[in-house]
DNA sequence: GCAAAAGTGTTCGAAATACACCCATGC
DNA sequence: GCATGGGTGTATTTCGAACACTTTTGC
């Protein structure tokens, strides 16, 4: 059996959550869009796997974690191949897909991606973005959609891509600034930008938000 | 490279989760303790692969869902093995290990196995543990460690052992009986107990328990 | 001045907690 | 009767939603 990795990356752009797909230039499904993905190196880790791949994709990093492996025994015609694929959430507009190995990449917006997927992987990004929303609830994730300094109103952009709704800016201040460990005060305010300046913060240190309770 | 699926089979006993475990009789790791497991048959869905894996050490089924996927280069000493591992959450006291193919297999607290494991099976077990420790927040799974017809003490008593903490058995009671689709009632009661007979109830249809918020 | 975005204070109602109390059984 | 666990009622506190209001910029 051959392993492979897949990447469900996601990024905030346009207001709208976005995940990069690229054209496949070989059979199967040639001409098909598919997740960015290779197979497994002898001797490597699958973690590093992700993370070349994300590296070749994109040019830059950001967060990774293991989403979940499908390996149903003929989910690729070529043979028995399983894919363990990774979650990529990255900051806004990064390199838009710059030293890309890949014939075709781009971004398209989850909701609408262009017709059918190559493999199974309408069904693996359909599990990302899942675990993405199911994510922003209880850990401190979405500032991974943003750059190293931002603000709270970026911040609640990220919320509002990802779930769709629009947040109350008041509450939503005093919530992100409240949660010990969500973001740190960098002092330091934009300028040049329309209304009154706003305070930076980074990430701060916490994994997640909220501490266990009976259902 | 080969492609195997463990088992983090958990249940309650003594009022403690436990782990399922099995003695090895070959090597590598030869009579060292580990989770039960084996190779992804060709032509056999990874799903499937758990599920046989699960009646063939404990003649039971449960709640089954897949973990996390572990593929370090030299976890396995025989050669390049991709472990997919699965979190099976069963009732209470099944088959004390019955109808099992390993050597020797039996249940161990999981705050207290013996000794090592084999692999990287401490790494899979305290992943599963979380997992299990975390879904019951937000999931009604936690009548998956129950019989299919049980006391809302027997359900609290559920997560009392797999977080550690006394719960008030009054506000529980009113949160699992209120909670729309955790529990429903089956009109039968108990009998012959110590205290006051106690209603019984079987699963509900809910899938989870809450719904999202901003953080 | 006006629009736009940031940030603060206050109110209201729902939900979680704590706990007093009654019920039904075994012994 | 008494201990044991099941189940209900209720007060208090905490937390989130809603929203009025002030601040600071660009134009």
């Amino acid at each position: 059996m051959r392993v492979a990795v897949d990447l469900v990356a996601l990024t905030i752009r346009a207001d709208a959550l976005q995940v990069l797909l690229v054209r496949r230039g070989i059979p199967p499904y040639k001409g098909r869009w598919a997740l960015p993905g290779g197979f497994v190196l002898e001797d490597e880790d699958l973690d590093a796997a992700a993370h070349r791949e994300l590296l070749e994709e994109t040019g830059i990093s950001g967060h990774l974690e293991q989403l979940a492996t499908y390996g149903a025994p003929r989910r690729d015609p070529r043979g028995r191949v399983i894919a363990v694929a990774y979650l990529a959430l990255l900051p806004a507009s990064p390199t838009p897909t710059a030293g890309s190995d890949a014939a075709d990449a781009s971004w398209h917006p989850v909701t609408t991606p262009p017709s059918r997927l190559a493999f199974d992987h309408d069904r693996i990004l359909a599990d990302g973005v899942e675990r993405a929303r199911a994510k922003l609830e209880y850990t401190p994730l979405a500032s991974a959609f943003c750059p190293d300094e931002f603000t709270i109103g970026e911040l609640r952009a990220v919320y509002e891509a990802v779930w769709g709704a629009p947040l109350d800016p008041r509450n939503f201040h005093r919530k992100a600034t409240g949660t010990a460990g969500f973001v740190e005060p960098t002092g330091a305010s934009t300028e040049g930008e329309r209304g009154r300046p706003a305070q930076l913060f980074r990430r701060g240190s916490a994994t997640t938000l909220s501490q266990p309770s009976t259902p």
